[in-house]
DNA sequence: TGACAGTTAGTAAATATTAACTAACTTTGC
DNA sequence: GCAAAGTTAGTTAATATTTACTAACTGTCA
């Protein structure tokens, strides 16, 4: 899928968006950070458009996994969003500077091409967070009187604001403890409808 | 605080980060907008960076009004945090560029005066929903087992990805009633545990 | 008359991209 | 087996365009 050389123009990209945002990726930027010049940089890659829109599918790749591996689980509805939100954390810890990418809206908003591939990746996940409540409620684990879609929403919604707090306070508190944190009050409030 | 020009400047401002993100916000765009020079937007603003402070000093003032009229209310805490709710959706129904603002952390990244203010911002919106969340602990209204700072999450992660839906959908659904519809899910998970 | 708000015509620096070339490999055909 | 041809990944220099911003001038109106 992407060259060795690809990969590591990638990564370099993701690092200095996380750092500098949008604006601090420029051919320049990039080419330093990879010391070699700009137009070396045409050699893996047409353009600078091409550069986002493998990286969004270099996320996307990334993260697809997480949400397949679970749909197949005997785990609770509950569980079984905990293991997505668990996972995904482990992920940005291991490369905070992929958060930059989830919150990625503005960062392709110029590009239609690009928006539309943001749109894209946060459909598929809401939808897999929907589903699993979807099953849930059919096992009887949450009530049926609560709606779907706004669950989903809430779920979606608290895991992106907890992340948002985590970059913006450069990555200083643990993601995992306070995703832990998170979980029990969403479990609570789930599970007090029984 | 702003002279008429200035506002006007502002607001347009406003229209072409909502449009085209951070990068379609540039002189040459915004005066063409304000259908004068680029030279005569420095008879009103020292530079581009004095636009974008003043822009979230016009953010903050449009919605603090917001937070404080709450604070002294009667309500239950719940309604409090509701109306917050509403009245942001008619500020953004009013003017959905706004929207781009709220979101704007992405925008201010690359300058620290910026960033600081947009963090400020942000954690003065969370204070108050944490008062009022406390306060509705006092009163017995939110069960004491519940951790105020996961509600606090719950509430402003789902309400901001709310709009940030909204917004990628091209305001193209009635965001007061879905805000309500969110709400009374909110609201049933909060009330189970009386 | 003089401050205010605009203009035109510029600036230097930064931007993404292209042109022309090179050194070091790999493949191919006799 | 080895020279010719081609590829890969880089270089420096130059490109057109865009960026924020400035200097100097002009009209307007209280």
């Amino acid at each position: 899928m992407f060259t060795e050389r690809q990969q590591e123009i990638l990564e370099h990209a993701i690092d200095l968006i996380a750092e500098k945002g949008i604006q601090g990726l420029t051919m320049k930027n990039l080419s330093k950070r990879l010391g070699i010049s700009e137009p070396a940089i045409y050699r893996h890659y047409e353009n600078k458009i091409d550069i986002l829109i493998s990286l969004l599918e270099y996320f996307t790749t990334t993260t697809s996994d997480i949400f397949q591996q679970q749909i197949n689980s005997e785990l609770s509805a509950i569980d079984r969003i905990k293991m997505i939100f668990q996972r995904h954390f482990e992920a940005f810890e291991n490369s905070p500077a992929l958060v930059a990418v989830i919150f990625s809206e503005e960062i392709f908003r110029n590009e239609l091409v690009l928006s539309d591939k943001v749109k894209q990746i946060m459909e598929r996940n809401a939808a897999s967070i929907t589903a699993i409540i979807e099953a849930g409620k059919q096992r009887g684990e949450i009530s049926e009187n609560l709606s779907t879609q706004q669950l989903t929403t809430i779920f979606m919604g608290s895991l992106r604001l907890l992340v948002k707090r985590w970059q913006m306070s450069n990555f200083m508190f643990n993601l995992r403890d306070e995703g832990e944190k998170l979980f029990v009050t969403l479990n609570q409030l789930i599970n007090l409808k029984k």
